[in-house]
DNA sequence: ATGCACCCTGTAGTAACTACAGGGTCAAGC
DNA sequence: GCTTGACCCTGTAGTTACTACAGGGTGCAT
């Protein structure tokens, strides 16, 4: 399958797809005649995987570790699961960080009264002089 | 003052200060005869405003628009409370995305039993044959 | 006079792509 | 037989908001 069709099977985009390539995510596929990329089932999974993982908020390089691990069937899967806690915790880390952000803005802009810039309370508060 | 005290009543690192300056976010202050910047408390209003700003999360290009905003005392803060509004509004998508994230990767690492990599939940249900 | 902390400019690196510019290839339609 | 359009190729530069040098100058204390 060539790359256009590669990336429409994967949601993604074909520069995207070269750019894991350049970066060796993504193996060097076969080349036609006309030096056309040519990928195989292989590639399709490989790729799956990568946007799936990435979907789920991991990293490229901890794509790369996953990538690693599910090519070694008899390893323990504890370093898979090492990786995912790790990657859970900062989400969760980055979920308080809004929650108190949502807060002080929402804070913030109840106290608007809608008159001019000179009382404007969201500028007083990101002014504070204290 | 010169850049390092600017910085440091500020939190800023001295490069980030020169950074602002550079974008023009930052008026370019007078300079010694040793062409070192001399910081005014203007500068240090400024640059507190923007990184109140920023620890808030809104964009460089967001305090942009508020410093602007905010220069001319005489408008109406409608066009702050928009930015701001905005911004609330982006800052709780992404609590919601993180949120699904969360539930997700909860989800994958509850099944996980400990095993090899080949009957790993998790590598599965990154690489979905369905 | 020598060390050290500070200042200067300018450039390149970070993450993860995205968007060209400037070309080549292929199949269909006239 | 030729053109049109959709696709492919490489390589480079842009995005956000900084951060980290490299290679120099300045100011003050010992």
């Amino acid at each position: 399958m060539k790359i256009g069709e590669l990336a429409t099977a994967t949601s993604t985009k074909v520069e995207t797809v070269r750019y894991y390539e350049k970066i060796g995510l993504l193996s060097p596929p076969a080349r036609s005649a006309s030096n056309y990329r040519s990928y195989g089932n292989e590639h399709l999974a490989r790729l799956s995987f990568i946007r799936r993982a990435r979907y789920l908020g991991f990293t490229l390089e901890a794509v790369r570790e996953l990538l690693t691990l599910s090519d070694d069937n008899d390893q323990s899967c504890e370093a898979v699961d090492l990786i995912a806690t790790a990657h859970l915790a900062e989400v969760e880390r980055k979920i308080a960080d809004l929650s108190a952000l949502q807060s002080e803005l929402t804070r913030v802009l109840g106290s608007c009264r809608h008159g001019t810039i000179a009382d404007c309370k969201i500028i007083e508060s990101l002014a504070p002089h204290r």
